[in-house]
DNA sequence: TATGAATGAGATTTCATTCAT
DNA sequence: CATGAATGAAATCTCATTCAT
């Protein structure tokens, strides 16, 4: 008994050990210029033995994105169930699950935006393809529900929910890469600058102009002043 | 004179001939699926030939992105210059030009956005990667000039000019890559649906939603109607 | 004592299991097709395992070819024995036997064909070779035995004996080889056309048209004289 | 004009070159153990170079035993046409044809016979396939061509000829097989031994029993009676 | 200047075999 | 005895780049 059950732990030690060295080989060296030879070095491992675990050097590349989806899906669920919060304070949580992600890994978050549209990875199964679109999708529609919530309090403005969390969706995904392009050129530690605002712009974008919490039709015909250049 | 100048004609001729068959084969293919027989055959010409062109791969590749981003460079300059344009008219014109660049070639683009953190171009001249720095930043500067300009007329909230600008150009790059990405799930045609919201969601994020702290109704006919998204 | 025994037995029958296993699949896949993994498993048994009862998979591969020589040779030196019969049945009863190990398994018939010049086969012991070959040359001993007494009998044309045994396993081996490939090619089930007329030729052509010199017909009902063993 | 001209005799120089030294380790090394870049050396080329002429090293190997079969049709083709040969001169005719073909080269044809059922050729195009297959009917036809002319005359017996091509061929690869495998065995220069017998078997065995050319019918009531093919 | 054949380093992947448990 | 995870050598094949013509 306790041998099957030690067998299986340590069968998932391995696995996490190999996507530990794949991640920081990845990050540092890119996806071509890893080798599968050094994911195995960096692992203490056999590079034959990658492959008892993952089929090829694609499937290993995805195993690291489907992780970060998951994490961004329990995360997003779970916000949603939450019960008590203002359409405001949701924002900032999911604002706050984003950020985590980031920090999380954010090398790994940038190429999972670029997965869809890569040409890298040619090897996946069409399995592996749809879990990770499927996984994307759930992303974005626990964050359509949290941004309809908001809607129905007329926090935020009446729009497809799903249009605006594909919005929310691009944003982040733009700002990360931009902020991680800053990092390289300019050498320095991690900042989120450009997050930070795109996520203000975004939340000032996406509130009704009706100042506070009264949703009663005002005569103001357009919130927006008439700009005098 | 005749010949030195048709010389250099022609000369411009095959590099324009090279490139057109890379952006295709690019495009088509992906950077590493697309081999450099594979353009040389599309241009017409042996895999010796591209190398008097373009020092090599990644070269070519970069020529590619420094030509989408000139033209961008020269379109943004061109509508900071102009005169008599409210803010608002700038901003959407400022829109006008980054939905023209992704007609002119989204997958340069998309391409070009992970240029500067990607792990595939690391044969680069030090001189072409600051060439290309030095391009986007141009362009980020021309975006924050437009917005400058907005804020200073009080249309626009009160905040760092070249951050709003990466802000933009990040909204604008998420939203691309987004839209690409679906297009590629969906094998549909090339919509825009995410990049239309994402820039009108950021319009209404960047305008104070009432000059300075007076939100009293005015009877302004301006232009600027409520977002209908 | 009955336990020593049943261990020997058990161990004798994991041995027949690994071999009916490796039969299935070098017949199914080949000799490289066939993974040892692939064996193991068809036997239920770990790859490890295979180890404690073959040295390696040449050897492995070897104990199948020993198998059907050793039953080639059996049979054949008990027809050897067998009296009462006429030069012509004798061979008829050869041609039974050697279509019964074609029957038995003419995939790895051909293959052991294979086996002496074959580049598959470098890691055998010299012990295993030269077992191979020791079979080998019983079972043309016992043909040659057989063809002798025909020749003695005044009823097969008089040649060196084990000439004329080499010719028929060539013509054996060739004749399987023939129909093995037509019958891939054509993915019909076995026949054996060709293993028919070439044993019909090859009867023919060693038989003594008329016994010695005198073609005169003789009253004998049988053209085989009665042999007097 | 002459360049281009020097070009293709060049590229058919190198492709012999190649083909040259692969028949060489092939023959010495055997498939498996004769790896490309062996190949390279022995061709003083650079393994990459190797794939320039040949897609893999399956058609490189196929490329050699279509050589040989393209000899053998050749040789064939032109025997059926050759006039004034009685059938038995034909026959020896043809017994020179393999003859020579076995000098020509013996591993390659050896592998040859092997080819349609082996198991180390999974790459082959569905082309070359199909092409090896037309060859070696090619060869069957003229052999089987040969025979009927025979028959016609009565020289022969009568039963279908491609069958009796079939045999001839079978006889044929079954004597090379074997008398290689003795000479890998005693380690001695090339006989042909088996061949020779085999062929002298298979000569008689097709035969018509009545002596000379008179095809009128005996009453010789000896036991071979005309083989029912 | 243009060619395109040749290069050759290097990457991925397989699988027979071993050995600690 | 049995296991099966780990090994790691080795093989095939690709493709950016060079260079003699």
């Amino acid at each position: 008994m306790g041998l099957q059950e030690r067998r299986k732990r340590e069968k998932e030690h391995r696995r996490r050990q190999i996507l530990v060295a794949a991640k920081k080989l990845f990050a540092s060296k890119g996806f071509n210029g890893a080798t599968v030879e050094d994911i195995a070095r960096e692992a203490e491992l056999s590079p034959g033995t990658l492959y008892l675990y993952f089929k090829n050097k694609d499937e290993l590349f995805a195993a690291l994105s489907i992780k970060i989806l998951k994490y961004l899906i329990s995360r997003l669920e779970a916000l949603c169930e939450e019960t008590g919060l203002s359409p405001e304070q949701r924002l900032s949580k999911l604002k706050d699950v984003l950020y985590d992600a980031c920090a999380f890994d954010s090398w790994i978050l940038i190429h999972t935006f670029r997965l869809q549209a890569s040409d890298t990875l040619k090897h996946l199964t069409e399995e592996l393809v749809s879990e990770i679109q499927s996984h994307t999708c759930r992303i974005v529609d626990a964050m359509a529900d949290i941004l309809r919530k908001g809607m129905h309090a007329g926090t935020f403005i009446d729009c497809p929910p799903d249009t605006l969390a594909a919005v929310l969706w691009a944003v982040f995904s733009g700002a990360v890469l931009y902020d991680e392009s800053q990092r390289v050129a300019t050498e320095e530690g991690p900042k989120m600058l450009t997050l930070d605002s795109a996520f203000e712009i975004f939340s000032r974008g996406i509130k009704n102009s009706s100042p506070s919490a009264s949703p009663s039709p005002r005569p103001t015909p357009d919130g927006a002043a008439a700009p005098s250049l």
